[in-house]
DNA sequence: TATGTTATCGCAAATACTTGCAGGAACTCG
DNA sequence: CGAGTTCCTGCAAGTATTTGCGATAACATA
């Protein structure tokens, strides 16, 4: 595949590809290593996440970091997209490029700050959450 | 002050206040941790923590994550911005909150997703270090 | 000022993630 | 297919930050 980048192919980087590649959405470290670690007596935690790491700078999946906790989601090339994460339900909504990119072009060419729009996310309150607070608060 | 929020007022948490007030710019925990523990023997880093986060919630201070590092600085009412991050040199520059105002608006309208624009920043490359690096590539 | 209530503190342990190191595996070339 | 080179891995220790807990200090009230 793609790892004829110079990147090595081991067991463990399949596998941790096939278990990213069959679960859809984003996944946190934590579950890749246990489902990994099914398939893979002896994998090992920091693999998980030095493979991760290489997958995402090789562009083979996106982070995301929702919460304080790295998720990851195989990146369809079609299907770009960045993330509005919610503080309150931790819930990760797609956000197509197209909103970016007005405002990464002012940056671009008013400070000559190029925004790592490939990594970008936003965090926030959803729609839900923002109801549900208000009837919290408001009802007694 | 502002304390009288329900907050009590320890010497603990005056120290932390007039360190980030003193500091001017965004000064990280642990630059924070050891100019208060000059002051205060017992100075703990956790209280350190703890009274920047409870800072931040109150506004009294505003939090940066510079890196994966958390930096504070004061947040002065009249100068509210937020921060363009280098992922080279790490440097934090600050972005006027009219930039976020469109996006913000279109956030909230198409989506119902309100951002947390208080604690936005946006990382990437800054215009100097976008310099270098194409230098360093180009020239043998 | 003495006293009760409870927020806050220092400490130590836990969490999520990263890194140094040495043995072993993957790829290369013959 | 066998040997050499170098990349990867597992392990263990390290980093930044958070959290549980019992002791103590801050504030309110008397």
């Amino acid at each position: 595949m793609l790892q004829r980048q110079g990147y090595r192919i081991t067991p463990q980087r399949v596998l941790v590809l096939s278990v990213v590649a069959e679960n859809g959405g984003h996944m946190g470290v934590d579950e890749v290593f246990q489902q990994a670690k099914e398939a893979h007596q002896y994998m090992d935690l920091a693999t998980v996440y030095r493979t991760l790491r290489l997958f995402r700078d090789a562009g083979v999946v996106t982070e995301v970091e929702i919460g304080d906790r790295l998720h990851y989601e195989l990146t369809l090339p079609g299907q770009l997209h960045h993330h509005m994460v919610c503080r309150e339900c931790m819930g990760a909504y797609n956000l197509s490029p197209h909103y970016l990119e007005e405002f990464r072009e002012t940056l671009l060419h008013e400070f000559g700050f190029m925004p790592d729009i490939e990594h970008f996310s936003i965090t926030g309150t959803c729609s839900t959450c923002r109801r549900e607070m208000g009837r919290d608060d408001a009802q007694s």
